[in-house]
Formats: structure tokens, C-alpha cells, sequence
RNA sequence: GCUGAAGUGGUGGAAUUGGUAGACACGUUGGACUUAAAAUCCAAUGAACAGUAAUGUUCGUGCGGGUUCAAGUCCCGCCUUCAGUACCA
């Protein structure tokens, strides 16, 4: 049989001859990335040098997590940026730090291990391998000799190391720092708590330091858990039975798991706490000193909360009690017509009045019941409930009645509000609803509709002492009021809450704690690593207790040091280990230190080194982790440098968000209970569902190889197929690329087909690195072209030639307008015009025939960080015998780039004045000169006399004639 | 609702930050080469109108105003899309 005849009946929708037909003609990609990735990876090429005379340059990826379905071409865009910049980097001279690890430790593997049984190393080991061999291809400069996992245990031991020290430090309001337990304690023995500036739980009590020496030892230990940074509390979580764990504020996304989108209950647990709140301040304060994208750090200040105002104290009539509120509004304090409290707040029980009881069980006890997506979803709805108990009024002294409402929320403030029906909308709404009376405290304004919420010019009325102050004087005034009659104070109040850091789960870092007469002891920090144990099953025991109950030896013997079998726990000195694990974010949240020495053994980072690397210059990832990742990796870090670990308390100074590159899903759709399958122009007046079809099948104008689909899935050998002329069109749309929806591209067919070379450049000439982008195969012809081109400057038929002769000035021109433009480029992060400015250049030099060795060897070092394949291999060519990744990057010559003559006129307004293009150096002079030497201008101007030449920046004049 | 980002040809996107709008690439059309296809090269390609033609004119950066000799870019008022967040007192 005629092979072209084959061609020819597969042509449209076979890529896989369509792709030998690119490598007939295409430079010989496939043997060159082979031999330079062999070559780079044999001699260590890209290992960071320590201690080096060079300026450094840390430039860093978000690590990923390596899943089971493998990298596809959206993941590597970051990589690749930050590559050109590694890359660019060693070539101005530095000393460039470019690691690659991975997360290692997280729900996927551990999922898997429970349906299959399969040890999660062993998932977590194969999909790392995989990811590697696909890394490999597209010739990243990565240090691997760096390369750490999270979930092995010379890497986790320094994660449990850093969790030792959080348990043993405190933070001092007064230094705004974290200090040493031991400090505390001394001054507990000196002083008991007076003069005490901590950060510690709200319920704190204080005590004297004859009370702190009666103590027992336990009762100290577990009194010093109020204060340490990790502690162990009672708190309100969010439980998520599906996945039989409890997640952290960010990994719940509008009540459902982030992960799974499974229904998240609020439940009290016992849990390890991170005390990030005593932070919140310099979280916010930090970000003004670092180079962040501004959505991503506003991100983190809406997270952080901050909010300035005072706290209330009300007295409850007839009970011995006292409601605190937290309001932003002091100065509305005679608005205040009613009180309100969370339906969970404690005092609910001990103030409701008889004749009310039982209409306040019921609502707490529904309110209770509704989840957090009820809630949410029922904004609208209002509901309360009158307690029978009234407050006094701190300042008017009047009695106000205490409500209780879902509006406000128990995890805010203190879980109670002053009601000021007059000056906030929902309180408006509220006191409406139910009734309740209120006071206008504004001068002349009308409340009757709605609230008065702007604060602009507004005097306070009806206010005895604030009558006539505007609002930010009456706020002073009234918070220096309450200070001084003791029933208030100023507060600043941060929506940031303390992170959970307990996880009821088997694949991450033990915690190392064991329990003594349930008061929770440090393991000694020799014993470190304290290994994940083996277990039979990776699911929750019998009686709900996490994975690691499970396991046969997980029992602390304290005399020996050592992990020793659980049924020794009634034997002196053997006590039972934590059984929760950390959540995935505790790796992360230090491991930029760690690529600065990550072989220390002795050390999570050796000082000197930590101090020669210093910040990571470029940290590149997604803005998905905004309020994850880069918040609690921020804390980390302040908390390590406020102990003294490491040398500054932000690690990164700029950070790109790479945006996400999004997949093209094509459906057909099959007409419902039946095997036949429409072309999308036929569904009109059908009953029809979309079907995904694998973009594999469908070419670039949305034709799906029908009778090729049984390949893929075989139940379509029995389908029939609906055709428009001939073909079954699919229907097109952009999505999040995913396994799911069958729009992945590999990276490895592309490299296939193309080279990597080509991929890379594909990928950021794609668009601006941080924008959404949807990828599209087609147009990968464009970059593929791009370096055939270029390879063919150098070549001769298949014949290497280059010239030793004079370029001439516009080959010049050229290249050093490229020089000039792509160093912008690379310094700005605009990878994609750095791209098109190779093409032009490399397009004007084909067209000048040019193959001059003074234009193509600065081209080839200009175009290295881009595509390193081809230029090691043109480099060698040229005559080098040194790899070319060090060699001194190309500089921009400005001779070359003079204009030398006005270029034409350009446009007229009609009327008096024009518009011609002109060199930096042109004088008015010349301009006249030019412009009547034009003949269209000339002709124009008509004799007539120039009257005055306005000169607007640079490039163009206008000449006014009369 | 609030916060943030963005709206430019058939498509992805450029535009030195107020100065020739649509670079570069895809796609499309035509041509060269070929028995043919692929590949490669060359040319055209925002829209409308006029002209055999070279060319010219008008309109064009979501909509409506404004500032300016000059606006995609700055100001005011809208509309739309995306992202984050949500009863935060």
C-alpha cells in the first residue's frame, strides 16, 4: 500500500504523522535536549556555589505536590519563568540559587492508601519519580542536589524541630516579639503575671507569684499552654466527617471542604492551636515592606481583619454579670437602644429569665442546628429572641434589653454587639423587626428608611457630652469617657483567628508530644526525627481516634527515649504519644530556608549560609495560596527570627503570581437514554446532555475523530454518530484544566511534537505571566517556526556556516534593539514580549540573509535563558568549548541604535499643525529644515513662514504655521 | 453588598506609561515551489466608502461625557466579565 495514501486519510485528525512531518523538517530537537540535559546534569551545572565571592540571586518555585495524574502544560509556566530568570541571572553574573523540592505529605496519597492499602510513601515515591522524568524534559537550571521531600523524615524532623520551638515561646506585647518560655516562667516566679505583657487566651487568669509556686508541676504546665505559641485547646472547629478530619479557616471554601466540597460542621475539639494572632499586626505591617502583587497582599489584609475601635463593658441588670462588646463606633453610645448576643455566647443560660427559657432554648438549640451554609444562604431572614434580661447603659445609666440574634457571630469580638439601630443597617433591620425603639443620634439626618452608616461630616447629637462633635471626635471623646469610669477601653480587634494545626489524619509530620497525666511534654529535641509509625489501616480506629491510633508501637517511653508498643502505656515511665499529625501547610511554611543547606544534618539551616541567601529575590507561584501557604509561612518566619534562627522576618522580597493556564473542553452531546452522539450545530429541538469527549480526538477546527473514539473509551464501537457535512463537530469552552473534564495536555507530547525549546517559548509567549490564559495547541507552529528559522541562520542546507565578515549597521540595528528590549523585558517580567522581539529580530535577519558570527553568537547568548537546548548546541557550534550558561550576558551598544534622519511626516490635524517622527538629538532647526525639504509638507505648508515648533517628548513635534 | 483586576481585529495578545492603535503569533486568502500533498518562502488581512490603479476619505480600543495640540492610556458617570470575601459590629 502506498504509505502517502495513508497521509493523505488521516491527515485532518492524525497529530501523531502530523507531528513526524514537523520533525522532517524541524532542527533536530529531539537528540539535542537529550544530549544537553545528559551534559548539564552530568557536570552539575546549575549547583549553587556556597561560600562564593559573587552577589547571590535566590530565585525560588512554589514546590509542588506531586498527585497521581502527572504535570500537564499548565504547571510548568511558573517553572519556566522563573528559569529564564535563573538562567539570565548566572548570566549577569550572579551566584543563582534555583532549588526544586517537593510537598510531599497531604490527603490525595493517604485517600489513595485507604482504598487501595498501598503505603502512601510508595504512591507519593512513583508520582515523584514521574513528575521528575517530566520536569527533566523541559531543561530546568535546578539545583537537585537541593532537593528535599516534606514527608521524609531528615526533611520532618526540622518541622517538628520548628514546632518545638513555637511550644517553647511566648510572645511579649511590650517588645512585640517571641521570646523563650523560660523567661516567662522566670518572671512568673518573680512576679506572677503583674507587669506581664503577653499574648495569651482571652480566659486567662492572672496570679500572683505565691499562687504560681503553689502550684503543682502539672497544673504550671498546663496554666503555661495559655501563653505558648502552639497550644493545646478546646476550641470550635470546622469538622469534616466525610473526610474524618478538621480543617483550617482557609481549606474551607463557602462551607465545604476546599478539597472534595464536602459539608463542614462546627464542633469543640481539642486541638493544637497556632497562635498567630499575636502576628496579626506585623503580618500587616510587613506588607508594606515587600515587593508583592497588590490584589494578593489586599488578599491579606481583608484575611488579617484589622479593624480599630474600643471595648464596652455593660452590666447586666439584676445578675452579676458583664457583657463586653467590641464596637468600631464608640461614638454612637447613646444610639444604643438594645443588646445583642450570638446565640453560643455563654452568658445566653445564666441571664434569660424564666418566662423566656424555653423560647431561648429553642432558638439556640435551631440555630445550633442550621450549618454555616444555611446561615449564609438566609442572610435575608431575620431571627432573635428576647432574653427578659436588661443592660445598663454605662454612660446614660437607662436599661436596654438584651436579644439574642444569628447575626452575630460567637467567633468575632466577643460574640456580642451594642446595638445602635441608628447608625448600622443591620441593627436597623433588626430593632424593625422586632420592634424595638430607636434613637437618632445624628444631627439632621433622616433615619426613617434606612440607617445612617457615612461618618464624613456628621455631628453627634443627642448625646449629652458628643452633642455637636463630628464622628472621629466623638470617638476619642467617648473612649476617654469609659476609660476613665473603667467601663471601656480602646481595642484594636483583627478577624484573624488562631490557626488550627491538628489533624486527624495518618500522611504528615507526627507531633512530637507525648502525654503525661494528660499535660502534653516535648519529646528532647535528640529524639528527633520521631518517625511516622506503621499502621494496619489508614482510617480512623473503632473508637474515632486518629490513624495513628492504630499503630502498635506508638508509646513514649520517658526513661529510656524511645518509641516503645502501646500496651506498655500502664508500665512506669511509658506514656501515650499525640496521635494527631500536622496539617499540610507545617512543611511549607519553612522549607525556602532549608534550600539554603538542605543536607545539614545537625541543623534546619546552617547560619551562615541562611545568611549569605538571605530572602528569596523571586518567589513565583499561584495566588491561590494568598490566605494559606503565604500566611502561615509568613508567621513562621517572623516567629524564627523574633528566636533568634534566622536573619530576617520576611523571606521573600517579590513575588509573582503565575496565572493559571486553562484547558479548551470539547463536548458533543448524546441524545438522552440513547448510543447516538450529535455534532453541536444539530441539537437544536433534542434532548440532549453535553459529553465530554478527550481533546486528543478533536483538531483545531473542533472535528472529533469519531471513529477513532473506541480507542479511548470502547462503548463508542457501539455509538452512532449524527454528522454535519461529513463531520461531528465539537462544542468548544474554556475550563480549569483537568483529568476530569478531559482537556489535559501532556507537557510530554509536546515535547514530542515540538521540543522543549519550543514548549517554553510557547508558554510564556502565551500572554502576561500573571493573567488566565487558555492554551491552545495550534499555535505552537508559530514558536516551532520561530527556532527553525533561527537554527537555519546558521546552516547552510544541513551544512553549519557562519560569516567572520563585517555585519552591516541594520544588522546591528537589530540586534541591538533586541538586546536593549529583551533585558527590559526579562528585568520587568514580560516574558511574552521578550519572546516576539526574537521573533522580529530573527525574521529581519532571515530576511537580510544575515549569518554573520558578530550578530548570531550575542544572539544565541541573548535567546540562552529561553531556549537552552538549541543555543548549548549553536554555542558548541560556533567553536566553544565551554558550556554557555555563565558566559557574560550580551549588552546593548546605543551607537548601533541612532536614528539618523527625520523618518516621514505623519498626520495632519486639518488645520495648522503636524506631526513628524525625529530623533532625541534633532534640533528645531532641523525640523524646519525637514519639514520644508518634505514635499508633502511643503506643499502643505504652501510658502507659508513657520510660526513655532512645539516639541512633545522625544519623538514627535508639532509645527504651528500662520 | 464590599474589595481587587480587567474590557483593544476572526483568535491569543502589543503599544516605550499622554504621542503613527492593532507589534508578534495563530487563523484566513492569494501566489511561488511540487505530478500532488506536507514543509518552506513571498504577499494581503480592523471596518466602511470612492477609484482600473497607485492611493485617498471616514469610522474605529465596552458605553456616555470631559481635560488636552494630542486619550486605549488621565478625570467624572454608567455597563459587562472574572477573582477574592461575605451578617466582622
Amino acid at each position: 500500500m502506498d504509505s502517502r495514501m495513508i497521509v493523505c486519510a488521516f491527515s485532518s485528525y492524525n497529530f501523531g504523522i502530523f507531528a513526524s512531518q514537523h520533525q522532517t523538517m524541524a532542527y533536530p530537537f529531539q537528540s539535542i535536549e537529550k544530549k544537553w540535559q545528559s551534559f548539564w546534569a552530568s557536570n552539575h551545572t546549575f549547583s549553587a556555589k556556597f561560600p562564593s565571592d559573587k552577589p547571590k540571586y535566590y530565585v525560588m518555585d512554589m514546590f509542588p505536590y506531586p498527585s497521581g495524574a502527572g504535570l500537564h502544560v499548565g504547571h510548568p509556566l511558573g517553572y519556566i519563568a522563573s528559569d529564564v530568570v535563573a538562567r539570565y541571572k548566572r548570566h549577569k553574573g550572579y551566584n543563582v540559587l534555583h532549588p526544586q523540592g517537593y510537598d510531599s505529605f497531604g490527603l490525595p496519597a493517604e485517600q489513595y492508601a485507604i482504598q487501595t492499602g498501598q503505603h502512601p510513601s510508595k504512591t507519593t515515591e512513583t508520582n515523584i519519580n514521574r513528575y521528575r522524568e517530566q520536569l527533566d524534559r523541559l531543561g530546568f537550571s535546578f539545583d537537585w542536589g537541593r532537593e528535599f521531600r516534606t514527608s521524609d523524615p531528615s526533611y520532618y524532623r526540622w518541622t517538628q524541630w520548628i514546632f518545638m520551638q513555637l511550644f517553647n515561646a511566648w510572645y511579649d506585647t511590650k517588645i512585640d516579639q517571641a521570646r523563650p518560655i523560660d523567661e516567662l516562667i522566670n518572671h512568673l516566679v518573680a512576679h506572677g503575671t503583674k507587669n506581664l505583657s503577653a499574648h495569651c487566651d482571652e480566659d486567662t487568669n492572672s496570679i500572683t507569684a505565691d499562687q504560681w509556686s503553689s502550684l503543682s508541676e502539672d497544673e504550671q504546665q498546663a496554666y503555661l499552654l495559655h501563653y505558648r505559641m502552639t497550644y493545646l485547646a478546646e476550641s470550635e472547629v470546622n469538622w469534616c466527617p466525610q473526610l474524618g478530619t478538621v480543617l483550617a479557616n482557609d481549606e474551607v471554601v463557602n462551607g465545604v471542604s476546599e478539597r472534595g466540597g464536602y459539608p463542614v460542621e462546627q464542633k469543640k475539639m481539642k486541638q493544637w492551636m497556632m497562635r498567630i494572632s499575636s502576628y496579626a499586626e506585623r503580618l500587616l505591617n510587613g506588607l508594606d515592606t515587600i515587593d508583592w502583587p497588590e490584589p494578593l497582599k489586599e488578599m491579606q489584609r481583608n484575611w488579617i481583619g484589622r479593624s480599630v475601635g474600643a471595648t464596652v463593658r455593660f452590666t447586666v441588670d439584676n445578675h452579676d454579670a458583664e457583657i463586653e462588646v467590641f464596637t468600631t463606633r464608640p461614638d454612637t453610645l447613646y444610639g444604643v437602644t438594645f443588646m445583642t448576643l450570638a446565640p453560643e455566647h455563654d452568658l445566653v443560660n445564666r441571664i434569660c429569665t424564666s418566662n423566656h427559657k424555653a423560647e431561648v432554648d429553642r432558638y439556640v438549640k435551631q440555630s445550633a442546628n442550621r450549618s454555616e451554609r444555611d446561615r449564609m444562604s438566609d442572610v435575608k431572614n431575620i431571627t432573635g429572641v428576647f432574653t427578659g434580661s436588661y443592660a445598663i447603659h454605662p454612660l446614660s445609666g437607662k436599661k436596654v434589653p438584651i436579644w439574642i440574634g444569628d447575626y452575630v457571630l460567637a467567633g468575632y469580638g466577643t460574640g456580642a454587639v451594642m446595638s445602635v439601630p441608628c447608625g448600622d443597617q443591620r441593627d436597623f433591620e433588626f430593632a424593625k423587626h422586632f420592634d424595638i425603639p430607636i434613637t437618632n443620634i445624628f444631627e439632621g439626618v433622616e433615619i426613617t428608611d434606612a440607617a445612617h452608616t457615612e461618618k464624613g461630616e456628621t455631628r453627634i447629637a443627642n448625646s449629652d457630652f458628643l452633642n455637636g462633635l463630628n464622628v472621629s471626635e466623638a470617638t476619642q471623646a467617648a473612649i476617654k469617657h469609659l476609660e476613665k469610669i473603667g467601663s471601656g477601653t480602646a481595642k484594636i480587634q483583627y478577624r484573624l483567628r488562631d490557626a488550627v494545626f491538628s489533624r486527624q489524619r495518618y500522611w504528615g509530620e507526627p507531633i512530637p508530644i507525648y502525654f503525661k497525666n494528660g499535660i502534653p511534654h516535648l519529646l528532647p529535641e535528640h529524639c528527633l526525627p520521631l518517625a511516622l509509625p506503621e499502621v494496619e489501616k489508614y482510617l480512623p480506629t473503632p473508637t474515632g481516634a486518629p490513624p495513628l491510633g492504630n499503630a502498635v508501637d506508638w508509646a513514649w517511653d520517658e526513661t529510656k527515649e524511645k518509641v516503645v508498643p502501646v500496651c506498655l502505656i500502664d508500665e512506669k515511665n511509658v506514656f501515650p504519644l499525640e496521635l494527631n499529625t500536622m496539617p499540610g501547610w507545617a512543611g511549607s511554611s519553612w522549607y525556602f530556608n532549608r534550600y539554603t543547606d538542605a543536607n545539614n544534618q545537625n541543623a534546619f539551616a546552617d547560619r551562615d549560609k541562611l545568611d549569605y541567601w538571605g530572602k528569596v529575590d523571586l518567589y513565583v507561584g499561584g495566588s491561590e495560596h494568598a490566605t494559606g501557604h503565604l500566611l502561615y509561612s509568613r508567621f513562621w518566619q517572623k516567629v524564627l527570627f523574633d528566636l533568634g534562627y534566622v536573619p530576617m522576618d520576611e523571606y521573600a522580597q517579590k513575588l509573582i503570581n503565575q496565572g493559571m493556564i486553562l484547558g479548551d473542553s470539547a463536548f458533543i452531546y448524546r441524545k438522552t437514554g440513547t448510543q447516538t452522539y450529535l455534532s453541536a450545530g444539530l441539537i437544536e429541538g433534542q434532548t440532549v446532555e453535553p459529553i465530554n469527549v478527550d481533546v486528543t480526538y478533536v483538531d483545531s477546527s473542533n472535528v472529533v475523530a469519531h471513529d477513532r473514539l473506541h480507542e479511548w473509551r470502547p462503548e463508542f464501537a457501539q455509538a452512532t454518530f449524527e454528522l454535519q457535512e461529513g463531520k461531528l463537530i465539537a462544542k468548544r469552552e474554556i475550563e480549569k484544566m483537568s483529568k476530569s473534564k478531559y482537556n489535559v495536555v501532556n507537557p510530554d507530547d509536546i515535547c514530542d511534537q515540538y521540543g522543549a525549546d519550543t514548549l517554553r517559548m510557547y508558554e510564556l509567549f502565551l500572554g502576561p505571566i500573571e493573567q488566565a490564559k487558555p492554551w491552545n495547541t495550534a499555535g505552537i507552529s508559530g514558536v516551532l517556526g520561530f527556532l527553525n528559522k533561527f537554527w537555519r541562520l546558521f546552516h547552510n542546507d544541513q551544512q553549519f556556516v557562519v560569516s567572520d565578515e563585517q555585519p552591516s549597521p541594520a544588522m546591528l540595528k537589530s540586534l541591538h534593539t533586541t538586546i536593549k528590549k529583551v533585558t527590559n523585558d526579562i528585568e520587568q517580567f514580560s516574558l511574552n514580549t521578550a519572546v516576539s522581539a526574537f521573533m522580529i529580530c530573527v525574521n529581519e535577519l532571515t530576511s537580510a540573509k544575515c549569518n554573520h558570527r558578530g550578530i548570531l553568537q550575542p544572539l544565541t547568548l541573548l535567546l540562552a535563558p529561553f531556549a537552552p537546548h538549541i543555543c548549548e548546541e549553536l554555542w558548541e557550534k560556533l567553536g566553544h568549548t565551554q558550556s554557555l550558561f555563565d558566559q557574560p550576558y550580551p549588552l546593548a551598544d546605543a551607537s548601533h541604535l541612532k536614528e539618523t534622519q527625520i523618518t516621514y511626516p505623519i498626520s495632519f490635524n486639518g488645520k495648522m499643525r503636524f506631526t513628524i517622527a525625529l530623533d532625541a538629538e534633532t534640533s528645531k532647526e532641523d525640523i524646519e529644515k525637514a519639514a520644508l525639504a518634505d514635499e508633502r509638507t511643503a506643499q502643505y505648508i504652501g510658502g507659508k513662514a513657520i510660526k513655532k515648533v512645539i516639541v512633545v517628548p522625544k519623538k514627535i513635534v508639532n509645527i504651528v504655521i500662520g
